[in-house]
RNA sequence: CGCGGGGUGGAGCAGCCCGGUAGCUCGUCAGGCUCAUAACCUGAAGGUCGCUGGUUCAAAUCCAGCCCCCGCAACCA
């Protein structure tokens, strides 16, 4: 039984809006999974929704509806996001499905008869708002909890803990011996820094059902349902579960050996692509609860930064928002991708501006990769009616590094510099026009030798490209292969290599890749 | 002593982990070319790589100290 590489995102909150760094997050890992599979694994990529919690049943009820039919209406919105930037998720998960609900139940309940959870009277300050609850810490200088917590109220009521305290050795440890596990290094660093600093606190992981019902039911107690860590966090391994994983199954539901399919497995987890304010949840809590429920952990949690606009916070009070979708929709999806992958590796935070966007759009991709292909097959076309002619090989090893260099460089996840290496083969081939002079050549019968290498090397040169960019412009590589009349898509590295153009072969209609859009 | 990120030619970034001609995109200036989306190519100007000290034959890169900017609050990744 092979095990698959299993890449997830972190699974949004229903109750809003897809916005600018859902986007990035997205975009991030389908080019890990696509590349993965380009390099010939076999790649199972989980994103979703998280559809419980207080948020949804008051805003629910604000509109009159059962909270399923809320939810349901709000994901067709994202699972139409997810759509419109092409991701090649394998699954979608939404946490009120029923196949998610029975392994989050089967883990508490695992948890539970491992003596891990406990019960105790909580009395302090509780904010509704932000369904959490505070603690002197919280307070403002003033005395006062921040306006953000919207009205803070004394509470006493029991809840179930998750013991948390005594486990921190053991993953200071881990974290120190695996220095992969929580990437990029300053991140680690961080988590490393808070483990050591100070004692962590057992956490809460129920609400009373009197209060909140839109939540999972505790297993081994009917009157509360999960709170959120339990439920959010468990969806990278109950569809898994839901697929046949043999390793989840077993751990969790003591299958019959014969109901464990023949699938390849997907747990543990190869990566968890997240953003920096979850960090903890994923590289503390969530290891302490796969141990209690006796499961592996995940290889890697990868960090991204957030993003800002024109240096300032994403804010939607002050208006001061990037809406992809609109982005998309203006300069295509591809360009978008482009953007904010060669703008930003995953760890900084990044700046969008406009400006920049259309100065890439322009530049890299109208200019250099448009152009360049363009202007080889128009050449083509032009010159040998559109012909391929002989294998020639002056540009093959240029091409082999780019290949080698983004090969190693997706290989560790290193985006923006894999989409610099290739851009260096674009640049290599625009100087080789220039050299070359084909258009010179051309009017030169005794030069046609010379002109029909010179095409070959070029003409090849944009079929690499397409290969190369697949996992990023997965539309603009199927563009470059359809203008080359190849059948398929370019979704496999191996064709990247050099020459598979053969001798003979008819190419298409050449047509510009990336319009320019000129200020009138 | 809260935690973390950052300070690289005019702008935005990469390089720093694994020291050794400071790279990329835009902008400026001067040439070339005409196949191509007024695109492409070449050259030039422009940088005390925040400051100070240390290690070293050699530091943007390692070490120590200091200065400045930004997050850690919100709709949120």
């Amino acid at each position: 039984m092979n095990k698959r590489f299993y890449i997830t995102t972190a699974i949004d909150y229903v109750n809003g809006q897809p916005h600018l760094g859902h986007a990035y997050e997205k975009v991030v890992t389908d080019v890990i999974a696509r590349s993965r599979r380009s390099l010939g694994e076999d790649a199972f990529f989980l994103t979703g929704l998280d559809e419980h919690g207080q948020k949804v049943q008051q805003a629910a009820q604000a509109e009159g509806k059962s909270p399923q039919a809320y939810c349901d209406q709000l994901a067709a919105d994202w699972q139409a996001f997810a759509k419109k930037l092409e991701l090649t998720n394998d699954d979608f998960v939404r946490t009120t499905q029923p196949r998610h609900k029975e392994i989050v139940q089967a883990s508490l309940a695992k948890v539970f008869a491992a003596g891990q959870i406990y019960k105790q009277t909580y009395e302090g300050f509780y904010s509704t708002k932000e369904e959490t609850f505070l603690t002197d810490k919280d307070r403002l200088p003033d005395g006062t909890f921040d306006p953000a917590y919207g009205e803070v109220i004394k509470l006493k009521e029991d809840n179930y803990f998750f013991k948390l305290g005594e486990q921190q050795p053991w993953l200071i440890d881990y974290l120190e011996a695996n220095p992969s596990f929580v990437q990029p290094d300053y991140r680690r660093n961080e988590v490393l820094g808070f483990l050591k600093n100070q004692k962590l606190e057992d956490l809460c992981i129920s609400r009373p059902a009197a209060r909140l019902n839109w939540g999972i039911p505790l297993p081994f107690d009917k009157d509360y349902v999960t709170y959120v860590w339990f439920d959010a966090l468990v969806n990278y391994i109950s569809i898994p579960a839901a697929h046949g994983d043999g390793t989840v199954l077993s751990a969790l539901k003591n299958p019959q050996p014969s109901t464990l399919n023949s699938q390849p497995s997907l747990w543990p987890a190869d990566i968890h692509v997240i953003g920096k304010d979850i960090v903890k949840f994923h590289a503390v809590y969530w290891p302490i609860m796969l141990k209690a429920m006796g499961l592996p952990l995940p290889k890697q949690i990868l960090v991204h930064g957030w993003w800002q606009k024109d240096s300032a916070k994403i804010s939607k009070s002050t208006g001061n928002i990037v809406d992809p979708i609109a982005v998309i929709d203006e300069w295509g999806l591809d360009a978008f991708r482009f953007y904010v992958l060669r703008e930003l590796d995953i760890g900084p935070d990044g700046n969008w501006t406009d400006a920049g966007f259309k100065a890439r759009y322009q530049a890299e991709l109208a200019n250099g990769l448009g152009n360049l292909v363009n202007r080889s097959l128009s050449m083509l076309k032009r010159y040998r009616h559109g012909v391929v002619p002989a294998k020639h090989d002056e540009l093959a090893a240029d091409a082999a590094r780019a290949e080698s260099e983004t090969r190693a460089l997706l290989k560790q996840n290193r985006l923006q510099a894999a989409l610099q290496s290739i851009w260096g083969l674009i640049t290599r081939a625009n100087q080789y026009v220039d050299q070359t002079k084909p258009f010179s050549l051309a009017k030169d019968p005794a030069q046609a030798k010379r002109l029909d290498e010179v095409l070959y090397n070029l003409v090849e040169t944009c079929r690499v490209l397409a290969v190369l960019l697949g996992p990023f412009l997965p539309g603009t590589a199927v563009k470059i292969y359809t203008q080359l009349s190849l059948a398929g898509a370019p979704d496999k590295f191996s064709e990247a290599a050099w020459g598979k153009l053969q001798a003979g072969h008819k190419i298409g209609e050449p047509a510009p890749l990336f319009p320019r859009k000129d200020e009138r």
